[in-house]
DNA sequence: CTCTGTGAAGTCATTCACAGCG
DNA sequence: CGCTGTGAATGACTTCACAGAG
């Protein structure tokens, strides 16, 4: 174990390590080497023995690594074994679908309120979760009252970065942002941002060259969970 | 202007760069040096040079850019001076919420149509846009008659591969997918995925340890369009 | 003999720094 | 002069390749 500063690209990937675990887990397979795990799932062998190492020793020479053993390592290292607060602040389409959204309880994250600024949405439940919408002035306490430590941004990106400073005023140090806008953060404060709009407009560049070759995407690969028809209702 | 190949962070900061450029736009501004810009927006000077660099030389030594000439330069390079259509699988809550989410027009994106196999949910139509659920049965014969050219996965994990197949099968070549789950595209077809799993268990990383400084955050800066109050309903 | 853990090599991305255009 | 455009320098991330543990 050394203590160098961890990239972020290593904690993602963390996460995608510990989905495949749940995976196998599932399906009873109790140890796994770096190099099948890397072949089911699209990854590469170094790199997953590469992560795992600046975090410690977690395998067995010979035989790779125990499934429950690395899936509660890894539960450990990112911080799922203690259980997060969320709270999102906008109770529009998207605000409103990720306080329902079922994803989140896997990692310990529990959805607690939504806030907004709309008299007509203050007061109102949302979803079958029966989500609260709460005065976004009451943020303050609530955060308190409701130990919330992550708070999710899914405003317009004009009043964005307001929202944000409210919610760094706050006192909280973890932000997912939705907002179309570069923000800007104290530095002890952790804005992680999923735009839509440059994502589709990435695809739109990809589609404007009829190039050879999509370097970025990963080599083809039979997948081995070809389970059966399922609905497709839970998002 | 060389033929290098464009690394996707290229182009995920041209997208940012058009958003920036729009804003000025909005607010008046006819030119603009990288180096204000940079601080504007919290970016890199070099960088944004560098990045328009490999594709023309499009500024104006002494001066710097023309606010309205780099826009529909970045626009044509992104492909967005053509109209993209396109389809979302899954009809669930965040499917409904991005079949009506109204920040896609701007960067020239219609979604036409929303895919979903619940015979409950076949015929209806959705939200204020009234998007029509399709049976995914359909899907092939609906992407030739519409024109759809981008396609978005927000269906449960578990049948995300086999809905990317069917995409493929329908001769798409641009995915967004919602699913948390490592999918295998063919090496023509680009596939963003936007994972809220990793990035919450990321954030969930990042509190887990109390370390001074986060790096990946953009230094702090003032903002520069404080406007008065408005909702925040939009998303 | 298999597979991990890890330095070393290789690749890719960002930032520096400055020649030279307008 | 100010600012772009760009090689050269630095830094970050990935992959190779192998010594050595089990």
């Amino acid at each position: 174990m050394k203590s160098e500063k961890i990239s972020e690209l290593t904690t993602n990937r963390l996460s995608v390590y510990l989905r495949c675990l749940n995976t196998l887990s599932e399906a009873g397979i109790k140890s796994i080497s770096s190099q099948a795990l890397a072949e089911q799932f699209n990854l590469n062998s170094a790199q997953i023995r590469k992560d795992l190492g600046y975090f410690g020793e977690f395998g067995v020479r010979g035989v790779g690594y125990y499934v429950e053993d690395l899936r509660q390592q890894i539960t450990k290292i990112l911080g799922l074994d203690k259980p997060h607060r969320v709270a999102i602040v906008g109770a529009g389409r998207l605000g409103a679908a990720l306080a329902n959204y079922r994803g989140f309880s896997r990692s310990n994250f529990t959805v607690v309120a939504l806030f907004d600024n709309d008299e007509e949405k203050i007061g109102q439940r949302v979803g079958e979760d029966k989500v609260a919408v709460l005065d976004v002035k009451t943020m303050p306490n609530v955060v308190k009252k409701e130990s919330i430590d992550v708070m999710v941004i899914a405003v317009p990106a004009r009043v964005a970065q307001r929202v944000l400073n409210q919610i760094m005023s706050a006192g909280i140090k973890a932000v997912l942002n939705f907002a179309p806008a570069s923000l800007s953060a104290r530095l002890d404060v952790k804005v992680k941002t999923v735009d839509l709009t440059t994502s589709l407009e990435s695809l739109s560049y990809f589609l404007a060259r009829p190039s050879i070759s999509a370097v970025t995407n990963r080599r083809r690969k039979p997948q081995f969970d070809e389970v059966s028809e399922v609905n497709e209702q839970e998002l």
